[in-house]
DNA sequence: TGATAAATGTATCGAGTCGATACTAATATT
DNA sequence: AATATTAGTATCGACTCGATACATTTATCA
């Protein structure tokens, strides 16, 4: 019932982290949209690194982000490569350059600022409510998960102590498991 | 340390919320900005319903935010007047039909939809947990808290019950005290 | 008191966002 | 082989938002 309390939270939360996401990406000349990209680009696995589940984990059209892709291969700072297989995909990277720039601008050191002054205990608490609460809004709403293999119920592990995706059928290394798949449907 | 996992919620559930308000917004001609300002407008006491007061929230420039409150002006969901002793400042209120419009769409339909899952007692640790890092990031980077008087270091309880503000000197009502003030300074 | 500073707010400009629409090309379906 | 679907691009227009410049009113202080 209390869902006002919580918006009322929330939103603040997205409004400071956003303004100073610009302030701080506007000295390098990028905009919160871009420095979300590169992000998601860190963290997604190699199935998810296309710009139509960039699209699905932002929420937005294709159109809008096929636009912000083409800015950040510009200023060279994300690497477009042709999908060997299926003409029609690219994959997407980011460049070196784009990478140092991402490790000096997420997290935003004023949120790395803030969570350091909490108890670690503290900490892990609002990091769970916070995981609870993206679940619950994604699975309310239908959207995709995009979570982790460990899980997925794509998810296999093999008998050497590997992985296995059931889905695309091949073998995951533990670098893969460990990133975000547009593919993950919650296991249960 | 590891405030990355910490921004990958909240980055996430930013982007959801925010694409979820716009779609929400446009059905009624409505940017997620003035949706915002709206909101504030009906959580804000009568010394924190100024411009430079919605500045100060939002964390934009008092310039963009002009023009917005003007757009709202204009749709007739938003009254300016004139502050009587100070002839620069202006003070905003929501019209019926402005109120009347964001009681649809605030808090978003959706997030209610998720939080209603949630069993009672995660949904109060959620709760508190981001309170505790908006405090936290406000602190830790110097910005106003814009806080209720219950929490204010300038909040005198009065012999008759009453609340007294030591900072305005006045004496405030029942509804001024459960309001967001931009004088708030927490006590302790 | 009179000059200067500070505070509140507005006007205008330009780079950029973002949804909508229409499009191309490659792959799937039947 | 014809059609549908999928991935992505191009273009347009309404809007955002910081920057700069400006007007007016109030505070400061010498």
């Amino acid at each position: 019932m209390n869902s006002g309390n919580l918006y009322n939270h929330l939103e603040r939360l997205s409004e400071i982290l956003r303004t100073d996401l610009r302030k701080s990406g506007i000295e390098h000349g990028l905009q919160p949209v871009q420095l979300e990209v590169l992000h998601y680009l860190s963290v997604c696995n190699r199935y998810s690194d296309t710009p139509l589940a960039v699209t699905e984990y932002l929420g937005q059209t294709k159109g809008t982000v096929s636009q912000t892709i083409k800015v950040l291969e510009q200023k060279g700072l994300l690497l477009k490569r042709n999908d060997t297989e299926d003409k029609r995909v690219s994959h997407l990277s980011l460049t070196p350059r784009g990478s140092k720039l991402l490790d000096q601008l997420v997290p935003p050191p004023m949120l790395t600022k803030a969570s350091d002054k909490l108890p670690e205990k503290t900490h892990k608490q609002i990091n769970q409510a916070l995981q609870q609460l993206v679940m619950a809004l994604l699975q309310s709403n239908g959207m995709k998960s995009f979570g982790v293999c460990h899980t997925c119920r794509y998810n296999m592990h093999s008998k050497d102590g590997g992985y296995f995706c059931n889905l695309v059928k091949q073998a995951l290394t533990v670098d893969d498991v460990e990133r975000l798949c547009r593919e993950h449907e919650t296991a249960g």
